[in-house]
DNA sequence: ACAGGCTTCATACTTTAGGGTGATTTTGCA
DNA sequence: TGCAAAATCACCCTAAAGTATGAAGCCTGT
């Protein structure tokens, strides 16, 4: 309640302190010539405190809050009931032909060398393509892409 | 593009600022003796540069920086149908309890330690009920056995 | 012609999966 | 109650998967 206050009236706040600051230091400059011991220390501390502040008040105000991102995961319900490939899902993963087919032999249940096999490229290849394929899915494992694809309809 | 070169060089161009303020002082403190007429003002005015200097760096040190929260939706495939598992084909495979949870949670994409996390196991138990499930199901790798459960029915 | 994506492959290294074996403890049920 | 099946775990070792980095040749569109 009372910091909510603060928060809604700060500008106001921070203004009217700054004008009373304002109006003690004139009045203090009145008994400038009164006070002449020790006028010079005190003037130096009262800027230093009134500047110190203002640094704050700047700082505070110019400072980019950091940002904070939250991913909140939002169910997208998929049917592949129809064993049409869903292409709009397939063209939002960017995948390439040969990171498809190898997506397909994986599903399959192949390993890396049989699937290198039947695509007549070299494990090291597959590898590529598979480790490609998995951050385009977003995922770590091939299970994983496995069963990332069924559910986004680009596997049947 | 500015603010953005100020934010990546924050650390520098503050650095830069301290430096310039001490050469200044140094050279003023050289000077002070001669120019004494106005020395107070002159004092008075570095004082408050270095004042907001330090209360901008207080701000920026000490106080906690605001966090701005954005949520961003990310989007989980999900697909809703509710499938009747194939009981009578479950039965044929002689497969336990554990083995088919164990089974389940490979279809999710788990790797073995994740999945002896979930079910409170060790990883070695894990790797006896899978290499009992591979056996039973006739299958030699984790992705034949989520294919060839699906295929069979006693996966949705 | 050149930038950029795709495909191909290599090397080296780390991590995870899988195979084989044995052992102990639960537990369901005859 | 006793026993077989199930569940648990350990150790050791090999195979496969995955990570990181670099590089070369090939298309494609600007």
């Amino acid at each position: 309640m009372i910091s909510s206050f603060i928060k809604t009236h700060k500008q106001s706040i921070v203004y009217g302190l700054a004008m009373a600051v304002m109006l003690f230091v004139l009045k203090w400059l009145e008994l400038k010539f009164i006070i002449i011991r020790h006028s010079f220390e005190i003037y130096a501390g009262l800027i230093a405190v009134i500047f110190t502040g203002l640094g704050i008040w700047l700082a505070l105000k110019l400072a980019r809050p950091k940002e904070k991102t939250i991913i909140v995961e939002k169910p997208v319900y998929v049917s592949h009931e129809n064993f049409i490939v869903n292409d709009e899902a397939l063209q939002q993963t960017n995948m390439s032909r040969r990171e498809l087919e190898v997506l397909e032999l994986m599903a399959e249940g192949l390993s890396n060398l049989e699937i290198a096999g039947k695509l007549f490229v070299s494990l090291n290849t597959v590898k590529t393509h598979s480790a490609r394929l998995f951050e385009k899915l977003d995922v770590k494992r091939r299970t994983q892409a496995v069963d990332k694809a069924k559910r986004m309809g680009i596997l049947k």
